[in-house]
DNA sequence: CTACCAATCTGGTATGACCAGATTGGTATA
DNA sequence: TATACCAATCTGGTCATACCAGATTGGTAG
């Protein structure tokens, strides 16, 4: 699915504009340094720093002003929702209560997307995600990692909902969470917990069951919060919710 | 809101990009032209096209390989929700799915926002809501278009959700229609009736009325879409669904 | 105090060059 | 003929420079 990839020279100046911004606590309408300032301060070309900005403009969290300066257009939790993903990989933290919202906004969206499913699944759409589920049954059973099947399925599932902008929705919640994924799939018995949940939900859309899937997609959800927040309590300082 | 501003290099080569995905029907993992190639197609330099291949990277779109080469990583349809606002501001058209499915998601998205926005909003969010409701007015009331203002209102009303991620979800659902918002904005008659419909969710929302405020999402986003539908069909030719 | 102008700064774009790994096509070998 | 191997070539990644023209600004003349 997604590579690790060692940074290049771009997605640094990406990573250090973004802590710049966060460093200097700087306010939606306020002016970044120059691109060559940022160039030599980030010890990059300002092809690199240019290329950084190219995608912060695309995210809408800056706006480059032809002769006149770089300006944030957006606070950093407004900009576009690809951005998550954008953070996740460059191991930028979360604060808590983007968090927290993640976790309600995919609960909501993934509930009507279930439902969605149930009302309008095709026979393909049965067939796939039993395939699927063979394919995450049989890496359980191999003690093998599903972090990237799990993503497969549940996408499979809004797929299932016949629209797309749904689907295109959720896959940067699930991407920005990948690595906690990883570690969350590293247990055995969560892995095999899962898989029983997969399979129920196979046979709740199957049967067309909305409320029963509707049910299961929170307690499917919250349960993995759940455990990935007591993970985190575990294991890291509090502020630091990512990798 | 958004200015106008004419295309620079680095955007036009990002149009060109997505047509000639679209024009050579590439599909998931196809390689494209080296950049090299692709900005001398393009009749830019290479630095343009880097920038819009590290746009085009960020919605994952595409996946730079190095020493190897461009490939695509995701179908068109299926990159980052924010590439949607990216092809509006360029006006590359929507195939007809597309809009049947942001009109969908957007009804899912922002009725579970408003029931959010009743239970949840703070008085602060409320006297927001009525300053802006007041400043519609006085602009309907003076004739002009109310296109920002509008999308003005929608998110306030996302915000008062208390859910930042729904917000940065319904962003670029209405950023994306922003032209035909524009035009639809455009007549007084309309102007009024969404003035109405406005106020009439204010009182919803002071009132935490769950059931009739989504019942007025329905309402006020399909009479809208309709009608953008009817303009469509009224004035251009089918397949360009944008500007 | 105001109006105005020139030096300076800024983003936008173009050239050109070098690196090192990936790719590939042809050659020598089994 | 089939295979193993190697060198020329291609590719993305990065850097260094240079110019343009509009925006900005600070100081000067009125």
């Amino acid at each position: 699915m997604s590579v690790p990839q060692q940074a290049s020279e771009g997605s640094r100046a990406v990573k250090r504009t973004i802590e710049f911004i966060r460093h200097h606590r700087l306010q939606k309408g306020d002016r970044l340094p120059s691109e060559r300032e940022l160039s030599d301060r980030f010890g990059v070309t300002r092809s690199s720093v240019r290329e950084a900005l190219a995608v912060l403009d695309a995210l809408r969290l800056t706006e480059r002003r032809p002769k006149s300066g770089i300006f944030l257009r957006n606070a950093l939790e407004d900009s576009g929702l690809d951005s998550l993903v954008i953070q996740a990989n460059l191991d930028l933290p979360f604060d808590e209560r983007t968090m927290r919202d993640v976790s309600e906004a995919r609960v909501i969206f993934e509930t009507h997307a279930i439902r969605l499913a149930c009302a309008r699944r095709t026979d393909a759409d049965l067939n796939r995600l039993r395939e699927l589920v063979a394919n995450y049954s049989s890496r359980v059973q191999a003690e093998l990692n599903v972090a990237n099947e799990d993503v497969e399925f549940h996408l499979a599932m809004a797929a299932a909902s016949q629209n797309a902008i749904i689907v295109r929705t959720l896959t940067p919640l699930f991407l920005m969470s990948f690595q906690w994924r990883q570690k969350y799939f590293s247990s055995p018995v969560i892995r095999r917990r899962s898989l029983a949940d997969h399979q129920e939900f196979v046979a709740t859309i199957a049967d067309r069951d909305e409320t029963r899937a509707a049910a299961l997609v929170q307690k499917h959800v919250h349960s993995a919060f759940d455990e990935v927040r007591a993970m985190a309590e575990g294991n890291e300082q509090p502020e630091s919710h990512n990798q």
